[in-house]
DNA sequence: AAGTTATTTGACTAATTGGTCACAAATATT
DNA sequence: AATATTTGTGACCAATTAGTCAAATAACTT
């Protein structure tokens, strides 16, 4: 009956996430979104709103990307090979080019300048992925005693992502991520 | 010979440098600044040069009453001591309201929109920072095999500020400090 | 073929960004 | 008191910010 999109909206999402995960909320402005969507300004505010709803869309995107999926992956596997595989993810995208560290990570530094929904998102994702990290746990230690914390590990892995962010080399942060499974 | 200064340049140095601190490199405007220092944009261009050069100083600021200073007091104590002073100080800070993190970590996740001459200080107090852990390390295990490493204590102490930037209480931000040094 | 409806586009805000500059103000020396 | 010299001030700039809107465009149904 109308003009169809000429456009994939998933595809779209997808792209204007990756840009937020680069820059940062503020950081970005509303010319890297069009630049890297290749959509006009009119299209987007069309399609998705303001800049911070499709920023809200870009932490929706992630959680289900990257947050829910690190969870699935880590409640599949073995407690500490889920705690592995968590605590080397930084390591890893360093070496493989790339520094933009996580996203959810990313917001907590910039969490004063979210609106009220996307701090609620962060901070749901934070929980949500410690729980995963407290099943690890649990799950490896099943009974015994267990020094280490579920904050503890996601602190440390909110920090390696930020130093990768910093310019920090992937041998570093692969040399702290292999000390805290030392310790399981 | 010629009209004097009517401000203190090191108390204006230091109100850049909390301002920088709150906000960010990049989220903090010339407004930010006139405003948080009381002087006029023609005094602040005068006596620091611009935007860049202001947070250049900012950065020597922190370096010098916040990074420096922890390095000395932990340098002045036993190992585990010096270790506990880092590990909850970002608990501490945010029992005490202060949720602005640490501007040396802050600055790491920024790393992108920095100059060079920012990025190389960033870099060097990082590096000095380490180093100071590492020492506390060394002295408390003096000789025995140690678990830990000194970057992942410097991730979860990175991790620790950022989360304090995003809203996690200041109970958490301590169980994992404790956690932390329960592995030492 | 005509009409309905949504999409796309580019022109257009108003506000803010970092930064400059000429001029007014203030002092220590002469 | 006049001068030299620096500091303070407000006006100004071009660029960019997020955001709006009317007009042009493109289908699908009737």
């Amino acid at each position: 009956m109308a003009r169809p999109r000429t456009f994939d909206p998933q595809a779209v999402r997808r792209k204007i996430m990756n840009i937020f995960w680069a820059k940062g909320y503020d950081g970005t402005s509303l010319s890297d979104l069009t630049k890297g969507t290749g959509l006009k300004k009119g299209s987007l505010y069309g399609a998705f709103g303001d800049k911070s709803s499709m920023f809200q869309l870009a932490l929706l995107e992630y959680d289900q990307v990257a947050v829910d999926r690190m969870i699935e992956i880590m409640d599949s596997l073995p407690g500490d090979q889920a705690l592995r595989a968590l605590m080397l993810a930084p390591a890893n995208a360093v070496d493989a080019n790339d520094r933009r560290g996580c996203l959810l990570c990313n917001s907590l530094s910039e969490y004063g300048k979210l609106d009220e929904v996307a701090r609620q998102m962060a901070t749901r994702s934070r929980v949500q992925l410690l729980a995963g990290v407290e099943r690890a746990l649990a799950s490896h230690f099943d009974g015994t005693a267990q020094n280490v914390s579920g904050v503890q590990i996601l602190a440390t892995y909110v920090g390696l992502g930020v130093m990768a962010r910093g310019g920090v080399d992937g041998a570093s942060l692969r040399e702290a991520g292999e000390a805290v499974l030392r310790q399981l």
